[in-house]
DNA sequence: CCTAGGATGTTTTTT
DNA sequence: ACATCCTAGG
C-alpha cells in the first residue's frame, strides 16, 4: 500500500514520515515540496487521521488543486475530504459559518482589489482631499500593510511612526481615510482580500462561544506551502490554531527564503526565523531539501552563486547530479525589437536543434509590458504562444458589471455593486444623485441602499430610483427562489444589460457579449456539475453559493483546456513554481531588472535578485539571458545598463553569443551604486555571502570605475569585491575582452576572469 | 445628465 | 505608446 514512499529520497523521506510535531522543511528550487507536503498528507490518511481533519494552506488555487489531485492519486476519493485550499477560500469559509459573531451577514460580500480602489476613492473625494497626494493605489497598500500587521484604524491613529511617514509622504489623513473604509465595507456587508485573514484572526482573538476551540479540536494537522511568503497576519492566524497549552503542535511548514518574492505585499522571511524559535521547545524538526532534480549544473550551481550575493539566507546547498548540460546563453541587443527578434531566432533554432516543442519554452520578464516585442516575432515566425497575465476574465468591464446585479440581489447592503449598476444601463440617476444619497447614507452610517428612495432630490430622478429599487427587488426576490442560472438568466434581461450589448455592434462589443455570454455559461456550468472546491461537493446551487465559488477565483481559474502547444509568455512573479526545459529571461537590464522602484534600498535589490533566483531556477536545462541597449519606455527612447545581476554569474558558465547585429558597445557601467554591501546582519544559521560583498577597505560610496577601454596587461586594478588586484592579460575583441586579474585577498580561486564590459575596476598603478 | 477630447500616470500582484 | 481618468461644454 505504501510504495508511494518508495520513490523519496532519504531527507524527503523523513519530512514526509516524521509527522507529528512542529516541522520545518526548508526546499530549495526542483527539490520536490509539492511531493513532500502531497505525499506527507497521504501519508497521514493511510495512517489513519480523518481527512477533515488535515488542514493545508496554499498561496494559490492552483496550488491547491494539484495538491488534491496528487493526494487523490495516493489515497483516491478521500483527498476530496482533506481541507486543502487557498487561505483565503479556506478562511472565508469558515468566516461564513461564524460570520454573524462578529456582525457581518453570513452572505457577505468579498471585495476585489479593484473594489477596495472604488471604496477608497470615494472617501477621499467625500474627505475633500488633495488627489494628487492621495494616490487610491498607495493608500490601500498602506491600509493593507497595515492589516496585515495587526494594526487596527486606532492603533494606526496613536501610532507617531506611521503617522510621521504619512506626515512625510504629504498623506497625513491615511489613518481617517483607514477608519472610514473599515466602517464603510463593515456596513456594506464585505470584506476585502485582507479582511479574510483579519477577521478571522479577529473571531479567534475575541473567541465567541468558544468559536475557536471547535477549529483547534477540528484540525488535527496544520500544513502550510510557500510559507516564506506568508505576511504577519497570517502567521498570527497559523499560531492561533496550533500554539496554545495542550497543543500537539502539528504543524508543518514549507518554504524557501531565496524564493521570497511578495515582500513587497508585507510577506516576511522573518516568519521562518520565527517559526523556528515559536517552536523550539516543542522538538521541531528542520528538514532541508538540497537535491535539485530539475537543472542542469550550469543553472544550479549559477543560482548558488547568484543568491549568495543577498545578505541573509537560510544556510543551504543546492546540488544536482544532472551533469553539467549547456551553458547559459547571453544575448545582446541593442535595442527591443532587436531582442525580439533574436529570441525568436533563438527559439526557432533550439526546436530545430534540440527537438524542443513549444510547450518546452517559456520567455519570463519582469513587466508585463515587455511581451509586445516578442509576441510580434513569434507571429512572425509562425510560433503558437500564450501570454499569461494581465486582465483577468473577472476583472473585465462587462463581467463585473454582470457580477455586480448579482451580488447587489444577494447582498443589497453592498454599496460598490450598487454604484456600478445604478445607472447601467443609463437610466438617469446619475453623479450628482448619487453624491446627495452616498452622503446622507454616510451621516447616518447606513448602508446606501437603505437611503435610496428616502432622499428627495427632483421629480425626474426621484422616479427613476423609485424603478430601480422596484426593480432590484424583483431580483433579491428571485435569488431567493431559483437556481444560479435560471436568477442570472433573468437578470441579464430584466437589467437591460443583455439589450445594450447586443444594441453594440463594434468588434470591441462583440467581444464584450462574447465575455458576458461566457460568464453565464459559466453559471451554468455551476448549476449543472458537480464543483469541488476547498472541501466538497457543492450541492448548494444558488446564486448567493456561486457568488462565494467565485469570488477568490482569479488569474487562470478559468480552467482553459490545456491542449495546444504553445510558447508561455508571462512575468517572472507568475511563474513561479513552473519549470521549462528551456527558459529565456529577456530586459537584463539595470532598471528594468532590478526594477527602478526597487533600486533604493538594498532590500529591494535583495529581492529582485531572488526574483532573478526564482527566474533562472525555472530553467531544466537551457537558459537564455537577454538585454537591450535601448527600449521605448512610456513612448520614449531609453538607455539602459546591462543588468548588475549578469556581473555576478561566473564567467566560466557563460556562453556569450557574439551578435553579428551589435557591432557598438556602450562603455560599460559607470558609477552606479553596486550589488551588495557589507554591514549584513548575522543571525543564528544565516551567514554572510560566501565571499564579502565588498571588499575590505572600500566604500562603495566613493568608488569610482575607470574607463574598462583603458585597462591593459600588468596593471594594478581595485575592485569593488575582490579588491586589489594584478591584471595579468587581457584576451578577446574589443567589444568583449575579457580581462585574467590575480586577486591577492579574494578568496577560493584567486585567479579571475573578468569580462570588462561588466567590471568596475578603479585603475590603481 | 451625457459625451468628447485633453491631462495623466504608469512594477511585480498568489487572494 | 497607451489606456484610463477628468473636465469642460452640449
Amino acid at each position: 500500500m505504501s510504495n508511494y514512499l518508495d520513490g523519496l529520497n532519504d531527507v524527503q523521506y523523513k519530512a514526509v514520515t516524521h509527522t507529528d510535531g512542529p516541522v520545518l522543511v526548508v526546499a530549495g528550487p526542483g527539490s520536490g515540496k509539492t511531493r513532500v507536503l502531497t505525499y506527507r498528507i497521504a501519508h497521514l490518511i493511510e495512517k489513519g487521521v480523518a481527512p477533515w481533519e488535515i488542514l493545508a494552506l496554499t498561496f494559490t488555487n492552483k496550488a491547491a488543486r494539484e495538491m488534491k489531485e496528487r493526494i487523490g492519486k495516493v489515497v483516491g476519493q478521500r483527498a476530496n475530504r482533506v481541507w486543502a485550499g487557498t487561505f483565503h477560500s479556506i478562511f472565508a469559509r469558515i468566516l461564513r459559518s461564524e460570520a454573524e459573531k462578529i456582525g457581518y451577514p453570513s452572505s457577505f460580500t468579498i471585495y476585489d482589489s479593484d473594489d477596495s480602489k472604488s471604496v477608497i476613492s470615494s472617501i477621499i473625494q467625500e474627505m475633500n482631499l488633495n488627489k494628487e497626494h492621495y494616490n487610491p493605489n498607495a493608500v490601500l497598500s498602506r491600509i493593507s500593510s497595515a492589516k496585515s500587521n495587526l494594526i487596527t484604524p486606532k492603533l494606526y491613529e496613536k501610532d507617531a511612526e506611521l503617522r510621521d511617514q504619512d506626515r512625510q509622504a504629504k498623506r497625513p489623513h491615511i489613518y481617517a481615510i483607514y477608519a472610514k473604509y473599515t466602517a464603510k465595507c463593515k456596513r456594506s456587508g464585505a470584506m476585502d482580500f485582507d479582511d479574510l485573514l483579519y477577521r478571522l484572526y479577529e473571531l479567534f482573538q475575541k473567541n465567541p462561544d468558544n468559536v475557536l476551540d471547535k477549529y483547534r479540536q477540528k484540525f488535527k494537522y496544520l500544513l502550510v506551502d510557500e510559507f516564506q511568503d506568508t505576511n504577519h497576519l497570517q502567521y498570527s492566524i497559523i499560531r492561533k490554531f496550533v500554539q496554545y497549552p495542550g497543543s500537539a503542535h502539528n504543524i508543518c511548514v514549507v518554504g524557501d527564503d531565496a524564493q521570497s518574492i511578495y515582500a513587497f505585499r508585507g510577506a516576511t522571511i522573518q516568519n521562518i526565523l520565527d517559526f523556528e524559535s515559536d517552536f523550539k521547545k516543542h522538538d521541531i524538526q528542520v528538514f532541508k531539501l538540497e537535491q535539485n532534480y530539475r537543472s542542469t549544473e550550469h543553472i544550479v550551481q549559477t543560482a548558488n552563486e547568484i543568491i549568495g550575493y543577498n545578505r541573509r539566507q537560510i544556510k543551504k546547498t543546492i546540488w544536482s547530479d544532472k551533469g553539467e548540460g549547456h551553458r547559459i546563453k547571453l544575448i545582446k541587443a541593442m535595442t527591443d525589437t532587436e531582442e525580439g527578434q533574436r529570441i525568436a531566432d533563438t527559439i526557432l533554432e533550439q526546436k530545430n536543434r534540440y527537438h524542443l516543442s513549444n510547450g518546452e519554452i517559456a520567455i519570463l520578464y519582469r513587466t508585463n509590458a515587455q511581451s509586445r516585442v516578442f509576441e510580434e516575432y513569434l507571429r512572425r515566425y509562425n510560433i503558437a504562444y500564450k501570454i499569461f497575465g494581465g486582465l483577468s476574465f473577472y476583472q473585465r468591464k462587462e463581467v463585473k458589471d454582470m457580477v455586480a446585479y448579482l451580488r447587489l440581489a444577494v447582498n443589497p447592503q453592498d454599496e460598490e455593486a450598487l454604484r456600478r449598476i445604478i445607472n447601467y444601463p443609463k437610466r438617469g440617476i446619475g453623479k450628482t444623485t448619487l453624491d446627495k444619497i452616498a452622503t446622507v447614507a454616510s451621516q447616518l452610517d447606513k448602508p446606501m441602499w437603505e437611503c435610496l428612495g428616502k432622499v428627495q432630490i427632483g421629480k425626474r430622478a426621484d422616479a427613476a430610483i423609485a424603478d430601480f429599487i422596484s426593480m432590484a427587488k424583483t431580483f433579491q426576490v428571485k435569488a431567493q427562489q431559483g437556481d444560479a442560472h435560471e436568477v442570472a438568466t433573468y437578470i441579464a434581461k430584466r437589467s437591460g444589460i443583455l439589450d445594450e450589448l447586443k444594441g453594440d455592434n463594434s468588434v470591441e462589443g462583440m467581444n464584450r457579449l462574447e465575455n458576458f455570454n461566457a460568464l453565464l455559461d459559466g453559471v451554468k456550468a455551476f448549476v449543472e456539475e458537480d464543483t469541488v472546491i476547498d472541501t466538497e461537493n457543492i450541492e448548494d446551487k444558488s446564486l448567493s453559493s456561486y457568488l462565494q465559488n467565485i469570488a477568490l477565483l482569479t488569474d487562470l481559474d478559468t480552467k482553459e483546456e490545456e491542449n495546444g502547444d504553445y510558447v508561455t509568455l508571462m512575468s517572472v512573479h507568475a511563474a513561479k513554481g513552473l519549470e521549462f526545459k528551456s527558459v529565456f529571461v529577456v530586459g537584463m537590464e539595470e532598471k528594468l531588472f532590478p526594477s527602478f522602484m526597487a533600486m533604493e534600498s538594498m532590500d529591494g535589490i535583495d529581492e529582485e535578485r531572488r526574483l532573478f533566483y526564482v527566474a533562472i531556477t525555472r530553467a531544466e536545462q537551457f537558459l537564455t539571458l537577454s538585454y537591450a541597449n535601448s527600449r521605448y519606455r512610456y513612448g520614449q527612447m531609453r538607455y539602459n545598463e546591462p543588468s548588475r545581476f549578469l556581473q555576478e554569474i561566473p564567467l566560466e558558465r557563460l556562453e556569450e553569443v557574439s551578435g553579428s547585429r551589435n557591432p557598438t558597445v556602450r562603455p560599460g557601467f559607470s558609477t552606479s551604486e553596486q550589488a551588495g554591501s557589507g554591514g549584513a546582519k548575522v543571525s543564528g544559521h544565516f551567514r554572510k555571502p560566501g565571499r564579502p560583498a565588498v571588499a575590505p577597505g572600500i566604500d562603495p560610496k566613493t568608488f569610482k570605475a575607470d574607463n574598462p577601454a583603458d585597462i591593459q596587461a600588468g596593471m594594478k586594478v581595485l575592485h569593488l569585491k575582490f579588491g586589489e588586484g594584478k591584471v595579468l592579460a587581457v584576451d578577446g575583441a574589443a567589444s568583449s575582452r575579457i580581462a585574467t586579474i590575480f586577486f591577492k585577498d579574494a578568496e577560493d580561486p584567486q585567479q579571475r576572469k573578468i569580462m570588462l564590459k561588466f567590471a568596475k575596476l578603479k585603475i590603481i598603478g
